[in-house]
Parts: C-alpha cells; structure tokens; sequence
DNA sequence: TCCCTATTCATGA
DNA sequence: TGGAATCATGAATAGGGA
C-alpha cells in the first residue's frame, strides 16, 4: 500500500517518518503528485534536526504500538472473534435501528481560505504558487502551490525547497476574521444555530429552512449577481467580480458554468437541498469574492467527508437512503474520515484496513484490540453514521495561551515569559468572563519534547496574577528538576481549564464552611488563598476574588463544595515527584522549610502540597545562608511569596523558618514539633490554652543544624522572636498567617505531613508575628493588610464600624483592625459552639481535633463574612447568621467523618 | 477491590 | 536559520476512599 510504496524509496528510518512528516497527499489538490521526489527533498531537509530526531522516536513509539498491537492480534483466539463477531452484530443491529436519516446536514468550507483571501486582495498572486505563514510555518497554499507538494503545516522553509518560487504572505487574521464573519452572516439565514469549526468551516443542519424553503416563491429563490443591494459587495465593480471569482478555481471539478456566463444577471435556484447549498455557496462567492464547498448528507461525518469530494468550489451530496449511504463508505478511504489521523490509519493499515468496508470486516477483531470508545467509533464510520444533531452552543473547557521562540534558557526570561503568557490568557479569559481552577503549563524543550504541568487551585481565578502565582511554580519545579542544567525551552504554553459554570461564579470567595469541609484542606487552597492574598495585598487595585464581592454571601457552590479527595488531584503531581525526592533525602529531612534566593519557589506549592522539604529547599538553604545575613529578620515562605509580583530579576534573600500559628488564639510559634503544636491547639479548643505563650521545644537535630549554621541564623531565628514582640514591626506591615492543615501521625509527622505557618517577607519588610495572647483590636494589627486596603478603596472610610457578629460598636475607624475584630469574633462563635457539642474528652490528640485546628488556620477566609458584613452595613443578614451556625454542624460532620477515617 | 478523580501524554482537527 | 496555535478527547496511570 501507500506505505510500502513510500518505505521502499528511503531508508529504514526514512521510511519510519514518512508517515509523519512526508507529504501528506489526503489534501485537495494534492493529487497525482510526484510523491517519492518531494519525499525526498522533505527528508532531506529535515534529517538531523531536532525536529525529525524528535519525530523519529515518536515514530518508533508508534511502531511499538502497533508491535503490541499485533501481538495481541496473534495471541486472540477463534473463540474470542466469534464472541466479539456477536457483540459487534448486537450493536450493529442496534445502530442499524437507529439510524436517522431524515435531517439534511450541509458541511460548507472554504477553499483554501487565507490563501483565496489574500489571492483576491492581491491579484497579481493568483496565477503564482503561493502560501499563507511564514518560514517557519505555512498555514495554507493555494492551489498551484499544492502541485509542488507544499501545503499547510508545512514550514515555509521546506516548501520553499520544493518551490522556490513560492510567494509566501504573512498571515492577516483581522481580514480573514472579516471575511468569515460575511460568509457565517450568509450560514445564518439557512440554519441559525450553524456550528462554525473555524473560520472557514461550519455545519448546518439545513432541515427547516427546506421546509421553508418548499414554500418559497421563485422571487425568493432568485439572486442577481450584479445586485449590489442584495449582496454586500458594492466596492467591487462588475468586472473585477467576473475576472476574479471563478479565475481562483478555474480547474475545479464543478465550477458553477450558469455563473460564467457574461450575459447572466440572474441567477434562479431551486427547492432541493443541492439547489439551497448552490445558493448558498453563489451568495458567498458574491458577497467575497471567494468560493466554498460543500457536503449534503444524512449526518455530520458524511456531509464532511463528502464536502471534500468536489473541492474546490464544488458540491456532493448523499441522498438520505441506508444503500446509497453503504455504497459511498465501501471505498472510502479511512484515513478521509474525520478523527482518523495519521497514527490511526497506520495502526489500521497493520491490521490491512486501508478502507471503511475492510473497517466492517474486521469489525470483531478490532473490538478486541481497541478501546470501547474506539471500535465504537470504527463501527460507526463502517456504518456511514455519524451525528445528525449540530451541538450548539457547547461550553468552552479550556482556555490557552502558547508562543514559540528560539531556544531560551535563561530562567529569568522564561518566568518574564511566563507571567506575559499569564498576562494573555488572564485577558483572555475576562474578556470572556471566564474563572477556571486548573492552571496547566506547557513546555516544549528544545529537543521538541512537550511536557504538561498541572495545577488545581480551590477556586476559580481569572487574574493574571493568579494564574501567574501557579504557574511560576510549576515552572519552577521544571527549571530545579534540571537545575544546574538549564531548562532549555522552545515553546511555553499557560492553560486554564476546570471552569467553574455561570451559577458557581457568583461567590468567588468560599466561606470557613469550605474550609471545614472534610478534605477540603487541600494545599492547593493555601496555594490560592496565599498567593491572592499576597497579591491583592501588594497590589490593591487586582481584582481578584478577595476583593469584596458584590454578590450575597452563599453557601460554597456545589462545585467548591465538592470535597477534594486530598489526593492525587491536589497532589498527586507535586506529591509524586516530592515523593521521589524524599526517598533519596530522607535522612536530611526537616520540617523546616529553607532559604530561597529566587523568590520563585515551586517549593512553595511543594511544601503546600505535602509539606516535604525538597531538593530545592536543601540547595537553597546553603545558597542562600549568606544571603540572609543581610536581610537579617525577615520572614518568608515560599508559598506566600509574592511571585506574581516580583520580576524574575526581584532576587531576595528570603529565609523560610517553620513558624507555627495556633488557629485559636493566633499565638505565633517557632521551632515547635507538632506533637506540642497540637497539643497548643487541642487547649486552646477545650478553652484551657495557657496564655498563648509560645511553645518551643525540641526541633529536629537537622533543623537546629539549619538554623545554626550560618552565624547570623541563630541569632536570627532569636532576633526574629524578639521582633515580633516590637510594635514597631506590627505596624511596619501587617501579615497574613496561614497553617497548612494536613492529617499526621506524630510518629512519622517531622516529614511527611508537618504543619506549616510561614511567613512572607513582603516587599523586603518584616512579617508581624504575634506572640501575646491579642485582644480583638491588638490582633486587628495582624491581619490581612489586603482586606483593608481593598475595602478602603473600594468603601467609604471614617464612619465608626459596629461588628456583625457582636453587634459591638468599634471604636476604630480602621478596617484593619475592624476586620481583626470581626475575624476573632467568627472564630469564637465558631470554637464556642464546637466546644459545647465537643466536650474534652481527654485524648488530646484527637485526629478530628487536629484536622479542626489546622482547618480553622485560614483566617483569610472567615475575613469575607465579614468583608461582606461590613458593606452590608453593621448587622448580619440572616443568611449569614444561618450561615455562622451551620459551620458548626460542619464541624460536627466532620469531626465524625474524621473519626470515621481513623477506624 | 472497585470506583472516582486528577494528571500526563498522545491524537486529531 | 528555520518545524504553529488552540481546543477537545481518550488512554494510561496513580492514589484515595468506600
């Protein structure tokens, strides 16, 4: 067959690509070409780059493929076919039953699009080989081009070896989106709901309007090719429409000869389904000067196909009969089948499936040796079915942004990249009011080989900001995973999907019920809730989802309620590759986080995902041991830096130190193991916490060693306790505190799931850290600087503020401190009421406790029942105090959901 | 053990 | 010299929970 007939020519390896990047003859005009010569200048271009070294071995996975494939085949038994023939009979019964005939789907394309546009714009260009792109890609040619073997996603500069006298025309997507708009003007007056693929494609189910149309008088069927009233191509005079619509196409296999004629002015059609598609493509032609074609057929899949047949400017239709229908496929040629790409026909061209009968024939045999999903889809095509209903108006899943660029390997550049890409699909995304959860980074090394990254975020986010704070550290990851090599790019990408729908985007903040939830505890929240907060803190004009939302406060969607399982969905990436580190280092493992030079942590999302010191941390703490002497005092953690924020080249000496904030009574502590962190807690919720004094007991050795190593860290760490007793420091800038909560065991709990507060250095200055036990309005200092600034912007500012949950008036003017009072308030309506339901029962190392404490650690988010209140003026609504109220029941369902567990 | 979900990669338009 | 961008979907895989 047609690979054997290549592979013969070339050399083994030649041959093994020649599947994957030799002419690819499937295309209109493509026929009859001198295949094995342009083969050869193909191979010969491209052998030894990247590229083709690239495409080998995914050539050779392939064959591999196929090797197991046949295997399999060698290994299945008469039995089994006989088995599987019965099944496929079943279900080919069944689909014969239901087969649909009766709508009249019409598959329109333009002929080769970008490049006709740019023909008819430039006349000089029609009667020479010509492409749309550029040296580097090409995405389409015109016909002349096409006999030379140059064709769409070709590179410019391989065609241009083919044809060096190919013109090659920068694409002009303004003018193309212009023209597609005219011709999809023309697609609604058939089908109102046509489906647009692209900007020269579309499905209509054009059922309805022949109905209509049965009805219609001749005057309605009647269009006037110089009528410039009726079609929309005035600008153009008589002549020029003559000499340039049929020129483009001259050769096509069914040039409308009732339009050539000079004399014609008027054009009649008729009531049939051909005579509505002629129309259709006459007014197209009228209106831009550019021909399509067409396919009429019972479904989807043969209106495709069939749209192909008679290209360019051409027509072909299947009438509505299961015979006629059966008779098209037998030698249909898969790989004309729309989803039947290169790697497929190959597979089944092993099998000597090269068209859709010999499909039917081997239907058993394929049913045991591919996916339900795929034999079905096999059966199908053998079948002639395909869909007859146009989906309309299906939701996007996925929004993406990707570039590529000559090789870039300095860090610095690839995060500015990053954070551009951010920038695009941020805007992107608002444009289309969109907020999604799974931030996914695509990268293309230079050596042409993708890698995806992905990470899931509690909520949905929008802001470039946002989106940067996940994806710098999953690149990250990638620059340490080679580091000290450099991540050698060619192309990044930033993808958000998991887009919450239209009714969940209207609480964009979840409440502490979120938090609450069993499992909801997921890193991935700190991730978020740490970068949004850092980020709308240093920059108060974001509009990110902590700014106060217009929206009445709700339960959390059924979407963020969902309970994430905690496993691989939030961890499943950083956690396996943590995982693997940990195995090779576990005897340096501490639970204190180290130094980071960069500011760029993956380590961030690391930690937050499993809480596991990394390679990074270890390396970055020697680095940056030196570093920290000069900027002695300052907190930070890496997932509470500021990335989003800080250039690339925003080097700071950061050292992370493990301090630990008690989520009942806010006491700051350091160099505690958590067995006596939780203990703290477990006090502090059975109401008899000593004084919030801070707890500091024995360290791990490795972390001591850490600590003490550089002269000044010592010291430091002391320094920095004794700081955070200075007011000064409360008021030089206020600090979020965020606890990590994750289920322990103490036995092993120093590495695998310790708790962690950090805190951020933001923008060089000192984190607060709280030591006193606070009063409402002294705590008030320490909270969320972002939500202050945001409601002061946002807000009117003087008036005396009453809390909503105290009803007690505030003597503060200042929101911050406001904000404080009102977070301490809800925590204590909270505690209060799971102490009443939970009385002390002497085991204080209660899993369900543990999970409580660390769960309330997130104040951040018990800050938007108030952000809310306080708009709404100095009381609760209802729903609000319903709301307070069931976090206990939340509490109580998960307290024995954790105990549960725990049996 | 089975089911569900997230992630990664491949395929195809 | 140089080999795209965007979207959807399916398979394989892995881990958690019931």
């Amino acid at each position: 067959m047609e690979n054997h007939h290549q592979g013969a020519a070339h050399s083994s390896s030649g041959a093994d690509l020649l599947s994957r990047i030799a002419l690819n003859d499937n295309k209109a005009g493509m026929e009859g070409l001198d295949r094995d010569k342009i083969n050869k200048i193909i191979l010969e271009t491209s052998k030894g780059s990247k590229f083709y070294e690239n495409e080998l071995k995914k050539e050779q996975q392939v064959n591999q493929r196929i090797e197991k494939m046949m295997e399999q085949k060698a290994r299945t038994t008469k039995e089994q076919l006989k088995q599987a023939q019965a099944e496929v009979d079943k279900l080919m019964c069944e689909l014969e039953r239901s087969r649909e005939l009766g709508r009249v789907i019409v598959h329109v394309d333009m002929d080769a699009f970008y490049a006709a546009v740019e023909m008819r714009d430039c006349p000089e260009l029609k009667d020479k080989p010509m492409a749309v792109g550029s040296m580097s890609m090409l995405s389409t040619s015109n016909y002349h081009a096409r006999r030379f073997g140059v064709r769409a996603a070709m590179p410019g500069f391989i065609a241009k070896k083919l044809c060096p006298n190919l013109v090659i025309v920068p694409t002009n997507f303004d003018k193309y989106r212009a023209v597609s708009a005219q011709v999809r003007e023309i697609f609604s007056e058939y089908d109102p709901h046509f489906m647009p693929m692209s900007l020269d494609e579309a499905y209509l189910d054009i059922t309805e309007h022949l109905e209509q149309r049965q009805h219609w008088p001749e005057t309605m069927r009647t269009y006037y090719i110089c009528d410039a009233k009726t079609e929309n191509n005035a600008d153009r005079s008589e002549s020029e429409r003559d000499e340039l619509s049929p020129v483009l196409f001259e050769d096509s296999p069914s040039s409308s000869p009732s339009l050539s004629g000079a004399d014609r002015k008027a054009e009649v059609f008729g009531m049939s389904a051909e005579e509505a598609v002629r129309e259709m493509r006459f007014r197209i032609q009228q209106k831009t000067s550019l021909t399509a074609s067409a396919g009429i057929a019972p479904n989807m899949m043969l209106a495709k196909v069939c749209s192909d047949k008679n290209k360019p400017n051409g027509q072909y239709r299947i009438p509505p009969e299961r015979q006629v229908v059966m008779e098209f496929m037998k030698d249909l040629p898969v790989r004309k089948v729309s989803g039947v790409g290169k790697v497929t026909e190959k597979m089944l061209a092993a099998l000597g499936i090269v068209n859709c009968d010999q499909l039917g024939q081997q239907m058993a045999l394929l049913s045991l040796l591919f996916s339900v999903s795929s034999w079905h889809n096999f059966l199908h095509i053998s079948l002639g079915l395909g869909s007859t209903c146009i989906e309309r108006d299906s939701e996007r899943k996925s929004m993406s942004t990707e570039r590529t660029f000559g090789e870039m390997n300095d860090a610095e550049e690839q995060y500015s990249l990053c954070r551009d890409l951010c920038h695009d699909l941020a805007q992107d995304l608002q444009r289309e009011g969109l907020k999604g959860k799974t931030v996914t980074l695509k990268l293309k090394n230079v050596k042409f080989e993708v890698k995806t990254r992905a990470f899931t975020l509690q909520y949905a986010v929008c802001t470039e900001e946002e989106i940067f704070a996940a994806a710098k550290d999953l690149l990250k990851f990638e620059i340490d995973c080679v580091s000290p090599q450099p991540l050698k790019l060619r192309l990044m990408g930033v993808r958000m999907s998991g887009f919450i729908s239209a009714e969940d985007k209207k609480p964009l903040q979840r409440s502490i019920m979120g938090f609450l939830q069993k499992g909801g505890s997921d890193s991935g929240s700190f991730t978020q809730c740490a970068g949004s907060v850092l980020k709308a803190e240093e920059d108060s004009d974001a509009a990110g989802f902590l700014k106060p939302q217009s929206t009445e406060m709700k339960e959390p969607s059924v979407s963020e309620q969902k309970p994430k399982s905690g496993g691989p969905q939030q961890q499943s990436f950083f956690q396996r590759a943590q995982l693997k580190r940990l195995q090779q280092q576990q005897e340096q493992m501490s639970i204190v986080a180290a130094t980071d030079t960069t500011n760029y942590s993956a380590d961030s999302a690391a930690a937050t995902q499993t809480d596991l010191p990394t390679t990074n941390n270890q390396s970055d703490t020697t680095s940056a041991k030196s570093l920290s002497n000069t900027d002695s005092g300052t907190d930070a953690t890496s997932y509470m830096n500021k990335p989003a924020v800080l250039k690339p080249s925003f080097k700071i000496s950061t050292q992370v130190l493990q301090f630990l904030t008690c989520p009942v009574c806010n006491a700051e502590m350091k160099d505690v193991n958590l067995t006596a962190f939780n203990n703290h807690i477990d006090e502090c919720l059975k109401g008899s916490a000593v004084d919030n004094e801070p707890i500091h007991l024995d360290a791990p050795k490795e972390q001591e060693e850490l600590n003490s190593k550089p002269p000044a860290s010592s010291s430091e760490s002391k320094t920095r306790k004794s700081s955070s007793h200075n007011p000064s420091c409360n008021e030089e800038k206020p600090s979020t505190s965020i606890s990590v909560p994750l289920a322990e065991t103490d036995d092993d709990s120093d590495f695998k799931t310790p708790f962690f507060s950090h805190r951020t250095k933001i923008n060089g200055k000192r984190s607060v850290i709280s030591k006193k036990k606070m009063s409402s309005s002294e705590a008030s200092q320490t909270t969320h600087k972002l939500e202050a600034v945001t409601e002061m912007s946002s807000d009117s500012k003087g008036s005396s503020l009453t809390c909503p949950v105290c009803s007690q008036p505030q003597s503060t003017d200042d929101l911050a401190l406001f904000n404080r009072h009102v977070d301490m308030c809800l925590n204590q309506e909270v505690l209060l009421e799971f102490r009443e339901s939970h009385p002390p029962v002497g085991d204080s190392d209660e899993p369900a406790l543990k999970n409580v404490r660390g769960q309330l650690g997130d104040q951040g988010r018990v800050s938007k029942v108030r952000e809310k209140s306080k708009r709404q003026g100095s009381s609760l609504p209802p729903s609000k105090k319903i709301k307070v109220l069931s976090t206990k029941q939340t509490i109580d369902k998960f307290f024995k959901s954790s105990a549960r567990q725990k049996v």
